[in-house]
DNA sequence: GCGTCCAGGTCTACC
DNA sequence: GGTAGACCTGGACGC
């Protein structure tokens, strides 16, 4: 089945697709010769979608491969489910307004950056962001691959869902470490996915929360084996970009763009960036970004 | 092929 | 509040 959806004009589907690395760990996966973005969308009622996007005349194009047809109620889902995946429709316009205002960011909005791609749940993104720590980019792909054949659903080929919390609080700390090859973050997983699923933590909820930014970055704080860095980028993907979510790859980056390559303390970076105020977050990753969006595919 | 070392964030114990 | 050490894996390196 096929529909098209509406797209704002200063949206950029490539550039939110290669905004950071989650449009290459599965379910997510890169058709780099159709230049579409194929997706796993779970529904409420535990229908999974198997969707490709790609933008066609300033539409974004929704293929579902493993449907012919949609009831109104999923097309609804569905839809919504893109949406919040591509933020279509999150207002940027106050962040680019601030950009035009330097000369060193004016190619921002020219390239529509600056909508970080998100999975269909909060679950997901926290799960892989644990996934990202203490460890190689490859060893991230290797753990999330394995938590999608192994514990998700079969989709169609070699397509599978994102597990659910229920299907992680299921298993063992020894299959995590050993199958999933998740070492010592095992019990962080086990941990978070059964206090999701005892209904200890509304993790879900974090996207529409009001609550201030910092009170939000103390419950993500609490999920364990989600420090300063994890916390700081799992906040970006729920649309606050207060805090700057250092890693050793910015860091580096910001070495090299601001200071010749000299190692500087955090609190200088800190201090660098926060003129930028609310916005801090986003203005550090589109600088560690930049040279992404001279590419068609950066990675 | 094998062993050793290192990088990568977070937690816990300790001062 | 700050710091050291442990956690675990893949990759680089030397033999």
């Amino acid at each position: 089945m096929k529909f098209t959806l509406p797209l704002p004009s200063n949206f950029s589907f490539w550039s939110t697709v290669y905004s950071h690395g989650w449009c290459v760990l599965p379910p997510f996966n890169v058709d780099k010769e159709q230049k579409r973005l194929n997706v796993v969308v779970p529904t409420r009622h535990n229908s999974m979608y198997h969707v490709s996007l790609y933008e066609e005349k300033k539409r974004l194009v929704v293929l579902v491969e493993n449907s012919r047809q949609l009831t109104t109620a999923a097309r609804f889902e569905v839809t919504k489910a893109i949406s919040t995946m591509l933020r279509i429709n999150e207002s940027l316009d106050e962040f680019y307004v601030h950009a035009k205002k330097h000369p060193r960011y004016r190619w921002v909005s020219r390239r529509g950056a600056g909508r970080l791609l998100r999975s269909p749940t909060v679950f997901e993104d926290v799960v892989k962001m644990i996934c990202t720590t203490n460890c190689s980019w490859a060893l991230t792909e290797i753990m999330v691959a394995a938590l999608t054949t192994k514990l998700g659903v079969h989709i169609q080929g070699d397509v599978y869902s994102f597990p659910t919390p229920n299907a992680i609080a299921a298993q063992s700390e020894p299959f995590l470490r050993k199958e999933i090859r998740c070492g010592y973050r095992a019990p962080f997983l086990l941990e978070l996915s059964q206090r999701i699923t005892n209904e200890d933590l509304s993790i879900e909820q974090w996207r529409t929360s009001d609550a201030p930014t910092e009170e939000l970055f103390n419950e993500v704080r609490s999920v364990k084996g989600v420090g300063e860095y994890a916390a700081g980028n799992i906040l970006k993907l729920l649309g606050r970009y207060d805090y700057l979510g250092l890693d050793s790859w910015c860091r580096g980056k910001f070495y090299e763009i601001f200071t010749k390559g000299r190692k500087v303390k955090d609190s200088t970076i800190e201090k660098h960036y926060a003129p930028f105020g609310k916005w801090r977050g986003l203005f550090l990753w589109m600088d560690v970004t930049k040279d992404w969006y001279e590419k068609e595919f950066p990675f």
